[in-house]
RNA sequence: GCUCGAGUGGUGGAAUUGGUAGACACGUUGGACUUAAAAUCCAAUGGACAUUAGUCCGUAUGGGUUCAAGUCCCAUCUCGAGUACCA
């Protein structure tokens, strides 16, 4: 019987999709296992091998748990809105909804030929109005919250209100805008009502407010940061200008420090852990506010040191600060509005990638330092940046490097107020062996207590406080795009409305046009049907727009990572149309177990998550303040690219027509085109690998020599010669350099030789290229008709990241079909550890796919069924318990490329047992399932069972089986291992040594000599030193 | 620059707390079977010398700790990832 993959897994797959394996139930007596995979935006390119690898990981981890008895959900899902579908749909006017259905579509079909045990009954798709009804839902409740930090949590808005009518906002400790004017209970209620709703929209959780973004004129849209190279749009190189626009916010800030906290609960990656920590950026020091000399103004900053400020001699303000032009001297005008200028042309990025450069203009006006009063000059300088902190530093260049080259630059004094530091070379920085001199009350005093005392110092004069800053930034939720959620928004008199949650979803209208408007309105602008009507509580048409029951709606959509935050609270109960999730599904699931997926997300959507997570505790809807315990990043699949190298050349002749013959002008020009011509008839001219190290006169000698054998080049030159009557040696090819050119890897052999004439057929541009193989010919297609590889022609390789524009994509259907879903998994398992980037290589497949022709063959034979009722021998069952060990281990460890080893090495060794005992290869069955399900419930079904293996408990360890009587002792010498002693294992060190020491090898190896010492491990090692 | 991670055969990688370096595969070479190929099986495969035995070198480099170091410590180099003037 043959090991016949491709039915075995087409009938395994449709079994399981027919009998609903994998569903899992919302209430069980098991215990409950949430395994989740980050959701795919589905691409138009579908799938490459890379994709699937979490997937495989994730599911080898539900399939075990399975079998140790869990009630296991292991969803999927598609984060279906996107760019790329509405760029489609820019392009060729088809709705990106078509696209997205399509592409769904070739995913699942991917998906399943991969054999995963997803209970699909729970898919979602963020795009589909059921479920960003939900998404909608939960902007509401953000809207109607704030975030009271007396009880550190985010309530309802109606808690705000109450004390506003109670006794105005003079107490309210809240994360909100600043600079809210002070009321009292009388005035809020004397407010009429747009004045109230303006004060609470700057409570709330996610408010309007005005953010810049990178505005393209040209392209009448906005852009990422992504989408901008050098200060271009990336996409026909447009300007980019900054542009103030009203935004949705969403206040995270509110949450960085719980953020921050919340870490230490999760068992995450560190470096993951790392980078949020970084993001969100705590910083403890001091806020100081300076009195501007001559105005009636002060400068905040925001300082880590406030123990070196009396080491401040100037003060920096970033060029768009507010206070700049209000100060800045009349003679000081010219040059600081020329700055100004010069600064707002850099984009963000360019100033921040140029280090080196150091710029800056003085104000003319000077600040009061707090203790000392003395003056200190105002600057700017484009090194300060206005959204971190006040946009505002002072300036200590003794104590801080930028400050130091600042003043170096421009000439300002660097007093020194450390004691025994020297500062004339560079600033000092280091906190642990700071002594503050020099510094009036703060002298002689280390880092932390300088620090204290000087808060306290500027807490009594009433010019600073202790604060802690953090780097987080609110995040704005309001894209410019169509193929987004809608915002359950309208607008009363420019107020936003939320639209009752029972009316919802709010459906993406139909538009013509994917565009932004002719008046830069985004998308949703060139609806027609986008009002509401707050009579009927629907959406209607624009004319009906009256502005007393029918509004405008709101024009922008959601950015991606609305739809991302809580789908997987979703798939705990994802068809429930009342709720988002029922409490029932939520107390049963509670989080997410294990959650696998690229590192790529650690700032986006995994802190966007773990906020909305918070929101969702805070508000009494979730049990628990974070959704996944343990997170893996599984690491990159790279390519591995295929060069051919192209001859960049030109055809020259050492005979010249006009001194070397007697021609006409016609004929000379005649002669200049023929060389021309014969370059470009020749066209490109390939050559393999191994030339690139030739030298250079080598390899033109076996250019022309090659070329003259060809064909093409012949005629021509035979014609030249011919015509002008000049001898073969003097026309020859000039070799420039070579040019390695990505060729398709489904072009190459495993053995690295190129297919020429497919690669011939490739590409239009080389029909008639020219091959030069390894041996110095020229690749003559005539020669080769039977074996389309014997031309040897060897590709240059190189690992990259596997994209479409490398040409070294490789498709899972090809490695299906020729090797099997089974094959696949494992070796995507075999490759590597899990977390770590590795390059594909499909030669190495033939490993994994042969391993289970192996196992296949532990079965059966050309007779059909091997295994028999006999007992299993101690052989046998060693070889089992062994495994199941290691396997079981590795599992815990994530170290799924071991175990694939462990299964090679059991089958090789109950191979070369002949183990045919059923009870042994029925274990060994369940241990490889999860890895290979397809083969297992195949193997499983034939040796008599009826139910789908995955009901089947995991084998369990038993240590007796392994018990040893004697061990294989390395014998070493001075640490050198020479020889190895079988040796009892209960004999005591004493009786190893004796029996060690007698033995002629060691004899031989001390020749003579008296060890000075023997080491005895027992069950280890025996070292002799001496 | 900073933070984190990593350097092991021709290649991917293994080596759980310091205890036989190179498991398991790929590739390569030789052999068996075959008209031939594929498939399968067997053998060899870190390097050098010696080809019986064996010796020396070897986990990026240089030092150190130890009976014993891929593993621990110090310094240096290289690569990768993240971050970006964070006051």
């Amino acid at each position: 019987m043959q090991y016949n993959f491709n039915e075995i897994e087409a009938k395994w797959q449709k079994y399981w999709a027919e009998n609903q394996t994998f569903k899992a139930e919302n209430n069980s007596d098991k215990e409950k296992f949430y395994v989740l995979d980050m959701f795919p935006y589905p691409s138009g390119a579908g799938l490459h091998v890379g994709h699937p690898l979490g997937y495989i990981a994730s599911d080898i981890y539900a399939r075990y748990k399975r079998h140790k008895g869990f009630n296991v959900m292991h969803p999927q899902g598609y984060d279906s809105f996107g760019l790329p579908a509405e760029q489609y749909a820019i392009q060729t006017g088809q709705h990106p909804a078509i696209t997205t259905a399509e592409n769904i579509t070739t995913y699942r079909r991917q998906l399943d030929q991969i054999g995963f045990s997803f209970d699909w009954s729970r898919e979602v798709r963020t795009s589909d109005p059921k479920y960003y009804k939900w998404t909608q839902w939960i902007f509401i409740q953000i809207f109607n919250s704030w975030y009271n930090k007396d009880t550190d949590k985010a309530e309802d808005i109606s808690s705000l209100v109450a004390v506003f009518e109670k006794e105005g906002n003079a107490s309210i400790n809240a994360v909100c805008d600043e600079d809210i004017a002070i009321f009292s209970s009388e005035e809020w209620k004397s407010f009429d009502s747009k004045k109230q709703q303006e004060i609470l929209l700057q409570y709330r959780l996610t408010y309007l407010a005005e953010t810049e973004v990178n505005w393209c004129p040209a392209l009448g849209t906005v852009l990422a940061n992504d989408e901008i190279v050098n200060g271009v749009s990336e996409r026909g190189g447009h300007p980019v200008v900054r542009k103030k626009m009203t935004q949705w916010s969403m206040r995270i800030s509110a949450y960085a420090q719980r953020l921050l906290d919340g870490l230490e609960k999760i068992d995450w990656p560190q470096p993951l852990k790392d980078s949020q920590t970084n993001w969100i950026g705590r910083s403890q020091g001091a806020s100081a506010t300076f009195k501007v000399n001559d105005h009636n103004a002060v400068i905040e900053v925001f300082t880590t040191r406030p123990d070196t400020i009396f080491g401040v001699s100037f003060m920096t303000l970033a060029p768009e600060h507010e206070l700049v032009l209000q100060i800045t001297t009349p003679e000081q005008k010219a040059e600081v509005e020329a700055y100004i200028e010069a600064t707002a042309k850099r984009s963000e990025r360019d100033r921040m990638a140029d280090v080196k450069t150091i710029s800056g203009a003085f104000t003319g006006a000077y600040a009061e330092h707090p203790f000392s009063k003395e003056p200190i000059p105002i600057w700017i300088g484009d090194y300060v940046l206005a959204g971190y902190g006040t946009g505002a530093v002072m300036s200590v260049p003794c104590g801080d490097q930028r400050d130091y080259d600042f003043a170096k630059h421009f000439n300002i004094p660097i007093p020194n107020i450390f004691e025994g530091v020297d500062i004339s070379e560079e600033a000092f920085a280091d906190k642990s062996k700071t002594v503050i001199a020099n510094s009036d009350f703060l002298n002689g005093l280390p880092y932390k207590k300088a620090m204290k005392l000087a808060i306290y110092e500027l807490e009594k004069l009433g010019q600073g406080e202790g604060k802690i800053n953090y780097r987080l930034r609110d995040a704005v939720f309001s894209r410019q795009r169509y193929w987004g959620e809608p915002f359950p928004v309208y607008y009363v008199d420019g107020m936003p409305q939320m639209i009752a949650a029972e009316h919802l979803p709010i459906a993406l209208p139909e538009v013509e046009k994917y565009l932004p408007t002719e008046t830069g309105e985004p998308p949703l602008g060139n609806a027609e049907v986008w009002a509401w009507c707050t009579k009927e509580n629907k959406v209607v048409h624009n004319s009906e727009i009256n502005n007393a029951t029918v509004w405008p709606l709101e024009l922008n959509t959601m950015p991606g990572w609305a739809g991302s935050s809580q789908y997987f609270n979703r798939y705990m109960d994802p068809t429930n149309n009342n709720e988002i999730f029922s409490k029932e599904a939520m107390n049963y699931w509670q989080d997410v177990d294990l959650y696998i997926g690229g590192s790529e997300h650690a700032t986006g959507h995994l802190l966007y998550s773990r906020f909305w997570q918070k929101f969702m505790f805070d508000r009494g809807f979730v049990p628990k303040d974070e959704f996944a315990k343990k997170l893996i990043n599984q690491g990159m699949i790279t390519g591995t690219s295929a060069f051919v190298y192209r001859v960049e050349f030109s055809i020259e002749s050492a005979f010249n027509p006009e001194h070397d013959s007697d021609m006409n002008d016609d004929d000379i020009r005649l002669f200049s085109e023929f060389e021309k011509n014969l370059t470009s008839k020749i066209g490109s001219l390939f050559v393999p690998k191994s030339y690139v190290d030739k030298e250079y006169g080598d390899l033109e000698k076996i250019l022309n020599n090659s070329l003259f054998n060809n064909q093409i080049a012949k005629e021509w030159s035979d014609y030249v010669l011919n015509k002008f009557e000049i001898s073969e040696d003097q026309v020859y090819l000039k070799f420039q350099h070579l040019n390695p050119i990505h060729a398709d890897v489904s072009l190459v052999s495993v053995t690295d030789q190129l297919d020429i004439e497919a690669f011939k057929n490739w590409r239009e541009e080389y029909k008639n290229a020219v091959f030069i193989l390894e041996d110095g010919n020229v690749y003559d297609s005539k020669s080769f008709p039977e074996d389309k590889w014997r031309g040897s022609f060897i590709v240059g390789r190189e690992v990259e990241k596997m994209s479409k524009s490398k040409y070294n994509v490789v498709n899972p259907d090809e490695i299906c079909a020729e090797y099997g879903a089974d094959s696949l998994r494992l070796y995507e398992m075999f490759l590597g550890p899990l977390e770590q980037s590795k390059p594909w290589n499909t030669a190495g497949i033939t490993g994994t796919h042969s391993f289970l022709k192996k196992l296949w063959r532990l079965y059966f034979d050309d007779n059909g069924a091997k295994f028999t009722d006999t007992e299993p021998t101690k052989d046998n069952l060693k070889t089992l318990h062994k495994t199941i060990k290691k396997v079981e281990e590795d599992i815990a460890n994530f170290s799924f490329n071991t175990s694939v080893s462990t299964f090679m090495i059991c089958v090789n060794e109950l191979s070369t047992q002949k183990c045919t005992s059923k009870s042994v290869l029925e274990a060994l069955a369940i241990l490889v399932s999860p890895y290979a399900p397809h083969i297992a419930e195949e193997l499983w079904s034939q040796l008599g069972n009826t139910a789908s293996i995955s009901t089947a408990p995991f084998p369990t360890f038993d240590a007796s089986h392994l018990v040893e009587s004697s061990k294989e002792y390395p014998i070493s010498f001075n640490g050198k291992m020479r020889f190895k002693l079988e040796l009892p294992l209960d004999m005591s060190k004493d009786q190893i040594e004796e029996v060690v020491m007698a033995h002629e090898k060691t004899q031989q190896q001390l020749q003579g000599r008296t060890p000075k010492k023997v080491i005895i491990v027992p069950g280890k090692i025996v070292n002799i030193v001496g």
